[in-house]
DNA sequence: CATAAATATGAACGTACGTTCGTTATATTT
DNA sequence: AAATATAACGAACGTACGTTCATATTTATG
């Protein structure tokens, strides 16, 4: 899959909102009916949905329970159906995110390609993947530090195996796949800077300086 | 003030975490007398020091009052003598370091500067500055989002006003400002990637990036 | 349609939080 | 040294939190 700009990729890119939370609604509940499961999805999105919506505005440290039951519109036990305790429902949006889009993101860089088209694919894959799931990565990069040690340590691993993709690109010890990694992350993590900017703009913004660096 | 490396600029630069820290007992407490003043100026040290710490740690918002009472060792009550409230806290420090770091960090950049050596005093005086104060830094990166809208908007002006003396040096519309912004905080905000790295060797990366992209 | 299984409800529980305030201790002034 | 002003103390207060559970509702089964 080669990638060109953002329409041509949101096409062709597997991966969605609505594929994460289908992998949810599959590893977490597995009740069998098309009625209960439906239901499972539905709820689940109008969870995940609330949860980005209030620890955007307010941080998820500072969301409570009865403001997510108000926000989505479960009752306050109900969620419980869902996840064992709040520290858990962040934990399982964090390796949903985990699973799904960093195990994807490495395929785009196929064997034969040429460096500087690899470097392409994983920047510009990157970056649209990031936008196209904005609300997750957002989530992803604001609460992975708050996660217990363990949870934390594999979400920097995560980090570094992307990261280490890139470096493989570039001398050893060079900085530039983790200036990388800081350029392209601002997107999600300092949006307000960038609501005049298209994603496209910025994606190759971000690539020239990944190439005139090698 | 030509800046060439840490060092250099450790010891020509008028801020340190103390001048800081006496800022605060300038602006917030005028109680006379040396002895209250030292009083004064040792417990607001024990505060701030324990606040990076605690919120290094568990975040600010999970860091309760008692916690950092035990930690700094003042009672929980007195604690109320050095702010109003515990939102208050976190702006006093925000506060503190907008005004002695940013409010100076524009003076580096001299009038009669070739373009390339202001570029290279904002980069280096910005990079030196945020690892004298790192502490400082990372605080205000992760909470001045949680502020009140008010100081958030300042916030983000403080950040826009350092970066438009970067966009002077560029075409109009670069995103590169953006750019060099992201790498400079992403040596406070995700420091465990740079563990191997001098902060020498980092200004110098960033720098020949934002000289290359010119 | 009746029974059973799964899910949703929200009042109630225990706890931990930010903040206050009457009191004690310390520093300053007279 | 006494009197006054300032700061430190920590128990106590009211509130809001995460979570549970007995009950009600919805869905699936035979």
């Amino acid at each position: 899959m080669r990638i060109t700009n953002f329409e041509q990729f949101r096409k062709v890119c597997p991966l969605s909102h609505e594929q994460v939370i289908e992998r949810l609604v599959e590893h977490y509940f597995s009740s069998g009916t098309p009625k209960r499961r439906e239901n499972t999805r539905a709820n689940l999105d109008a969870i995940v949905l609330s949860t980005f919506k209030l620890s955007k505005q307010i941080g998820f440290a500072k969301m409570s329970m009865r403001d997510l039951h108000r926000e989505c519109g479960l009752s306050l036990g109900g969620l419980y159906n869902y996840f064992e305790s709040k520290e858990s429902l962040a934990l399982m949006i964090v390796e949903a995110l985990h699973h799904i889009a960093f195990d994807w993101l490495p395929q785009l860089a196929e064997d034969n390609m040429e460096d500087s088209v690899r470097l392409a694919q994983l920047i510009r894959g990157h970056i649209y993947l990031s936008e196209l799931l904005r609300p997750w990565f957002f989530f992803v990069f604001m609460e992975s530090k708050n996660l217990p040690a363990e949870n934390k340590e594999k979400a920097r691993k995560v980090e570094l195996d992307f990261q280490a993709l890139l470096s493989s690109l570039y001398p050893q010890d060079s900085l530039i796949p983790a200036h990388l990694m800081a350029m392209m992350q601002d997107w999600h993590v300092k949006h307000w800077k960038y609501r005049n900017t298209s994603i496209d703009d910025f994606a190759t913004s971000v690539l020239n300086i990944a190439l005139a660096s090698r």
